[in-house]
DNA sequence: ATTCCTCATCAAGAAATTTTGATACGTCAC
DNA sequence: GTGACGTATCAAAATTTCTTGATGAGGAAT
């Protein structure tokens, strides 16, 4: 009822969201583990390109990345998953019970 | 346990969401409605600014608001926190029982 | 009617992000 | 080794977003 949130990372958190390809990047992952190469194939997108939205993930710590042989392999990482799911519920919450400010007390005094 | 995920709207709202100034903006309507004179003090953003941000809220539905005299309040839109609940749950859960393509398909065939 | 207050909007510049093409690096096949 | 492949990284250009300061509109007070 009343957990603040960490406004710099809740934002770099969104931030790292705030992009289709990024989202669909992260819809893919949701079958499980992929290489790049997939994900080029499915996403329509070219290397560099999904190269540096994955790399936008993995800096914000939503995905990681495992190397075998030429390939790299991306995951979700469920922690930071659960992280942004306690920041949606936060948003939610009402900090207090209710103050009815706007209703009773004249604004900007 | 297999709803996809709107990838366009969830971007919008993700970006809405991508900036710390409106993280605070939200965090402070999580204790009820506000007029834009208090959350300019309290964020001690310059006018343009907030209204600025505020309008990216509106434009993404997260926020509404209501006039009085010359204030405006502003409120937060408990549909849409909803909306954003249910894409975070969604990228927490995987689509298929995973299909464990990496341990034991070879890649990019 | 004049003036002040709150707020939205606009234009211009500043800053950050994204895309693109080039290059480089490690791995595998030959 | 040589060459092809998968990927990361870099620089430059393109695009988007943000900030700032100016202007304007509507309500309230005088």
């Amino acid at each position: 009822m009343k957990t603040a949130i960490d406004s710099t990372r809740a934002a770099e958190l969104f931030h790292a969201l705030s992009d289709e390809t990024r989202i669909g990047i992260l819809e893919m992952l949701r079958d499980g583990e992929r290489c790049v190469c997939d994900l080029q194939e499915d996403l329509e997108a070219a290397q560099s390109r999904l190269s540096f939205h994955l790399k936008v993930l993995r800096d914000a710590g939503l995905v990681s990345d495992r190397k075998e042989g030429r390939w790299s392999y991306y995951t979700l990482v469920p922690e930071t998953l659960t992280e942004l799911h306690d920041v949606a519920v936060s948003l939610q919450q009402s900090r207090r019970r209710s103050l009815p400010l706007s209703k009773s007390a004249r604004c900007c005094d």
